[in-house]
This record gives structure tokens, sequence and C-alpha cells, in this order.
DNA sequence: CGCCAATGCTGCGAAATCCGCAGGCCTCCG
DNA sequence: CGGAGGCCTGCGGATTTCGCAGCATTGGCG
């Protein structure tokens, strides 16, 4: 994703150090079943605890998954060094004061990857995808108000070199977000 | 990076529901659909501590936004009980044995809040938005393999009532995603 | 104007949590 | 066999969280 994970531990308001973890490369991974680094039962259970709430107790996790405090802390901060998992607070954009948001469909000639690389350096990306299907790129964006959404769209987006046309689709309701994957 | 996992903490988190008093807060909270948090610069500065580090000390948060700490505990037990904020952990679905994503346009005959209903209710669905554009709905889907993709989209998204076509765009690299609406 | 209720911040002990560290088991090799 | 590495437990001490009482400000109202 090219953010960056954050430690959970710190104290130090300026311990803001991150931890890489190649990450960016194993989107590759295509390979059959062995990818996922080490991730057992248990591991999967703490993070299923901390999908629920992300500031609960190492003791408490540790009486849900039947580990010990210490054991639980270690495997947690492992996680997150290893960028398996972040620890995050997330915000509706529209209670934060960003009302338009779009899903943005790019055909693309030539390289594709340079053009995303290009859109994931505009903040209002939030969101980059290389996709197979009749768009090459799709991209999220979101904005404060239509004048911003149009410069987005039309002045920064469609100027990116190999950009051939895009195609918008405005949100109008967003139904459902969530982020539950793995306790399934 | 990409994706992740959250959760909500307790009880409905989509619980968005709006403070009473119009406070005039000089931030870009601004009413206009019904939705307006009171959301004062504050307010917004802790947010965007939480998004660095979701278990970043109250004091720490406190120190870095000129609060005390039973303060800024205050304010962000607020936030998370109005809807405003989530704090989570997120994860990426690859390493957790998703190997499949795809966005999904589709187009409807009929009432689109329905058949969005109905997809909302589906496991696998991620995300669900109602767009303007040339489609109707624009849906995350998360699988684990391509049998299971297959099976999402042919037999239970297509068999929804109300669905006239969808088109499929399966992931290929996810280049970019962030969390870091409010910060900009 | 004065009063009252509501809101939001501070400060402060007590309780709970976090954190580092010293072992104790294992397993895996050379 | 011996040692290195991984993972767990247990344990104090430092830190953080938590609840509560005070205080200041604001807005409504007779």
């Amino acid at each position: 994703m090219h953010s960056e994970v954050v430690s959970s531990r710190s104290a130090d308001p300026r311990d803001s150090r991150e931890s890489r973890s190649g990450s960016r490369s194993e989107s590759r991974g295509e390979s059959r079943n062995g990818s996922s680094p080490n991730l057992d039962a248990v591991s999967l259970a703490i993070i299923e605890q901390l999908q629920e709430d992300g500031r609960r107790p190492y003791a408490a996790i540790g009486k849900a998954v039947g580990l010990s405090e210490a054991a639980v802390r270690q495997r947690v901060q492992k996680l997150l060094d290893q960028g398996v998992m972040q620890i995050v607070a997330v915000t509706d954009p529209l209670t934060v004061g960003f009302r338009r948001q779009a899903m943005v469909g790019i055909h693309v000639e030539g390289d594709v990857e340079s053009v995303a690389d290009a859109l994931t350096g505009m903040s209002e990306c939030e969101y980059v995808v290389m996709t197979a299907g009749s768009f090459d790129l799709m991209v999220e964006i979101v904005c404060e108000d239509d004048d911003h959404l149009l410069e987005v769209i039309n002045r920064r987006i469609r100027a990116i070199p190999g950009v051939r046309s895009t195609e918008s689709f405005v949100y109008l309701k967003l139904k459902k977000q969530t982020y539950m994957w793995g306790t399934r």
C-alpha cells in the first residue's frame, strides 16, 4: 500500500518509525496456498479480536485465545512489524467533510504501472488497483465538493501521460463498507 | 499492502446520528444532509493521531494536540460512540487467505436499492455503493479462489431479481489503499 | 440579571495495562 | 552432544487507563 505500518508501542511521540516489510511485492502472490507467512489459528483469532476492538487489552485477548498476555503482545508486535496487520482509526468520509466520492475507470495506453504510480501519488486517490477487464485501472477518489472532484478528474487524472480515457461513477449512496475478511 | 479488516467494537458502528445542537464548528463539518458531526480542528487532529497508530496512548495524543489526557479520552469515546470513527485492525486479504478480489459493476432494472440490500447481505461483498454513471451499482468482492469468485458472480449476484447484467474487473494488483480521510 | 442545566476541560488517586527481561521448553541442525 | 533460534510464561516496575470531583463557559429562561 505504500503507506507505513504503524508501530504500536511508543510512549514516545516521535517514535513514528515504521517497519519495512516487503509487502509491496507479495501482491504478486499467486503462490498456491503457500504464500501466507506464519498465520496459524491463534494469530487469526488474535486478529479477529482486534478487528472487533483495536484497543482491546492484551490480557483480554490472551484470555480469549488461550495465551498469556506477553505472548499476545509479542504476536501482535510481530504481525505489525511484518505488515500483516495495522491498527488504525477508520472514519466515514462524509462525517469528516468529504462530500463527493467517485470510482473512476481508466483506459491506459502504454505502461499501466507508471500511470498507477502517478495516481498513487495523488492524495485524493484513496484506492488504486490494476484490473483485468475493460478498464486497466480503477481508482477511488475522495473530494470535498463537486469543484474539487471535477478538477481532480478532468485536470489531474487526464493529464497523466498514458491515460487514454476515463469513465466516472459518482457515489450516490454507500450501502456497505466493512473490513472483516479473515473472520468468515 | 492492501486491504484490511475491521469490525466494530460494540454495538452498531454505523450509528451515524447527529448531535442536535447545530454547533458552529469552524471546521469542515457542515450539515446539509442531516449528518453533521461537530468535528472541530482538535478532534480532527486526534483522528489523525489515531490513523497513524490506533493504540497510541491518550497522553501522547494529548501532548500532540494540546489537551489533557482525560479530555482526549472523552473525545475519543464520543467519536466512537457517535460512529464517526472506529479503531480496528486491518489486514492484507492475501495474507489471510483470500486470493481473488474483483470489482463488479451492475446494471439494474427496477428498484436499485433492493438489489443493493441483497448484495449487502452477502459476506463476500465488502463494499457496496450506488452510483451515477453507466453502472447502477458497484461492488467489491473478496474471495478465496477462482471457483469461489465464479460462484459468487455467476450464481449468486446474477440470481438477484433486478440484476440485468454485470461486468467484472478482477484485481491484478492493488497499488494503494489508505485510510487517511480527514487528514489532508 | 441571576439562576440552572449542560457541556467540556483539568487534576488526581486507584486500578489495570503495558513493557522489558529472565528463564523454560521445544525443535532443528552441525 | 551442544548450541542457536523460536515461542511461551511469569514477574516486577513504569505507564496508562479509568472514574470522579471540581471548575469554567455557554445558553436558556423567568
